[in-house]
DNA sequence: ACTATTTCCTGGATGC
DNA sequence: TGCATCCAGGAAATAG
């Protein structure tokens, strides 16, 4: 189940393969699940467009992609006002900013497209970087043919993952590595939810899942149960440095491997081995020896030491 | 404006 | 062994 901390993992291996790399082709599977934006908008994005950067935003990766605009003067006019209707998506492609392409010949009109393609991998998606003749996953559910002769596949078994195109893409929320203390606290004022079910809210932080949140608040000494509002001053300081310091940790150890989790090498990540209460139900607190409690909130196990966390 | 609940998905684990 | 049931959970949709 990636969060933060694996995504970063998995855009970094993704980055370092395919930046600077072309699209010349793209195939969309059949199940409607996993596409947010429509087929041909996608595709159309994609193909022909150069992978400038791939990055992560929240839980999203994000390939930064660039085009030159011939393209677009080419397509047919019943395609660009189809493409029109949807703001949000590749239909914003019209109004996107076009300019001179670094070192272009001034004499010819150029233009230079910029868009996004989003991937979200949900719980079980995955993105693959392989050869054309390497055997297909079940489940992939879209292919993108690349210039260097390699393709990069996307396997989403539960279908919860999402491919989305778009025009200055920016995700809600605030990046939990970067937001400083004052914003931080801010984001829970007034709020009468639990902690954890604040922390998981994507609007108010965005890349914290399941697994962080309770490895946090354990950090922090807070229940996840805990009205958010109710927190002390001190308390959020304290939350504030150990979410950061928890994501952080996460990363250097590239992620948490549980279930079939793998980054872009294939390769799992070792975090689950610092794991303190996540997936210890009934195991002894490493710090004071009581029993791990496991509870249900927002339909979530939520994992935590009675005696530690007040 | 918030908050809580339900829904979407499949594969692996569990129960009888 | 087989078959049904439950569970994992991110985020959107729905309800309150």
């Amino acid at each position: 189940m990636p969060e933060l901390p694996e995504v970063e993992t998995i855009a970094r291996g993704i980055a370092k393969r395919v930046t600077g790399d072309v699209i010349e082709s793209v195939w969309l599977g059949k199940k409607k699940e996993p596409l947010k934006s429509p087929a041909a908008e996608i595709a159309a994005a994609l193909e022909h467009s150069r992978i400038a950067a791939v990055r992560r935003v929240g839980k999203h990766i994000v390939f930064d992609l660039e085009k030159n605009g011939v393209a677009r003067a080419l397509l047919p006019a019943r395609e660009r006002t189809k493409s029109n209707r949807s703001r949000k998506s590749a239909g914003a492609w019209e109004s996107s900013s076009s300019v001179a392409p670094p070192g272009a010949d001034s004499s010819i009109p150029s233009t230079l497209s910029r868009a996004q393609w989003i991937v979200h991998l949900g719980m079980t998606g995955r993105l693959q970087v392989c050869e054309p003749q390497a055997g297909l996953a079940k489940h992939t559910h879209a292919i993108v043919g690349l210039a260097s002769g390699r393709e990069l596949r996307f396997v989403d078994p539960r279908r919860f993952g999402r491919l989305s195109v778009a025009v200055g893409f920016d995700a809600a929320g605030v990046e939990p590595l970067e937001v400083d203390l004052e914003t931080f606290v801010e984001l829970f004022r007034g709020r009468k939810t639990p902690i954890k079910s604040a922390l998981l809210n994507q609007k108010l932080l965005r890349g914290v899942g399941n697994i962080y949140a309770d490895e946090s608040l354990f950090r922090a000494g807070i229940r996840p149960r805990r009205q958010a509002a109710s927190i002390s001053g001190e308390k959020l300081a304290k939350l504030h440095i150990t979410v950061k310091e928890v994501l952080q940790e996460a990363i250097a150890l590239g992620g948490s491997s549980i279930s079939d989790y793998v980054d872009a090498d294939g390769e799992e990540g070792f975090f689950q081995l610092q794991h303190r209460v996540y997936g210890r139900e009934g195991e002894k607190c490493l710090v004071c020896k009581k029993p791990v409690k496991r509870i249900v909130i927002a339909g979530r196990s939520s994992h935590y030491c009675a005696k530690c966390q007040k």
